[in-house]
DNA sequence: CATGCTAAGTTGGCGAAACCAACTCAGGTG
DNA sequence: CACCTGAGTTGGTTTCGCCAACTTAGCATG
């Protein structure tokens, strides 16, 4: 997953550079289920149904990436373990989990209404995702334009 | 990538019923692209250097999901040929892309800045994601909470 | 009317990734 | 010291993605 859009060897989208360490099958799973609480292998393992070998290679990449943490614990009469919780980075990840639990939710599906919900975590009221203009003000997704960055100088009609 | 989480076949997580159609690779790069106004299958080719099997196939697949729409067209002194452009599920997925443009760029910097921006089309002023209470005020991204809906009646700790 | 051009795909072979079951490993308990 | 548990490895098979080469359909040109 590299050229294409850019000149050079680094990945000028950033899209495509979250994909490089999300893009992968179970990555996200992975970290919704770490927005669940869940930390620990088995529990994830359990949860997704995800292979063992696959399941430790996810973690080492997020690890890696910064997006989860590894650390000790110790449950009483039990030897010393390692579970993974999420950094800031990892938890800077909500809003894309939000969209895509939105997108889902409204154009797949599952009869069953939503199985997730974003709240205030003190007052507990439903949030929702939306795009605001510097002054606040809110706008529908119809209104939104993607333009060129900085960082997009490729020439292209 | 099914079970896990629900009991029954359905997946319950929308999430997961998104990353479905949208978690194998080239997707949502595909998306992406469709977003800037390509519509051709050598657009994408060219754009993503992704192979040609593997483009068929994701092209199919975001048609099959409704994302795309296939449509003929003709150039001038040329045959009728089939292009792709985004359905309104195919725009609505506008957050999910802001959503990982924004975490890449925050905590993967590429060091040229943002490639793209997310824009008022008339104004063009620049927006952002954002978290709203229902009577219009925000939210800081760390005073979320995921909570279980309707859709989720799994038991569990 | 054969020849070539172009966009949009197929086809076939290969290496990497995912899947599954079985096995290991380290420490703690009875 | 036999056994249990959580956290992984290992080996073999299937699927997926990559690449190069080939095909196909219509129009245009000689």
């Amino acid at each position: 997953m590299d050229e294409g859009s850019g000149t050079g060897s680094v990945e000028r989208c950033s899209i495509a550079r979250s994909l490089e360490v999300l893009g992968l099958k179970w990555s996200l799973l992975i970290v919704r289920e770490a927005m669940w609480g869940r930390t620990r292998f088995a529990e994830f393992r359990a949860r997704l149904g995800v292979a063992p070998d696959v399941l430790t290679d996810r973690l080492g990449r997020l690890v890696d990436a910064g997006i989860l943490e590894r650390r000790p614990y110790r449950e009483d009469g039990e030897r010393e373990r390692e579970e993974y919780v999420l950094t800031d980075a990892g938890r800077a990840l909500v809003p894309v989990l939000a969209a895509m639990n939105a997108w889902g939710d409204e154009y797949r599906p599952s009869g069953f209404g939503p199985a997730a919900i974003y709240t205030d975590r003190e007052t507990g009221e439903p949030l929702r995702l939306a795009f605001l203009a510097a002054d606040g003000s809110e706008r529908e997704v119809s209104d939104v334009a993607v333009v060129r960055g900085p960082g997009a100088l490729m020439a292209a009609p």
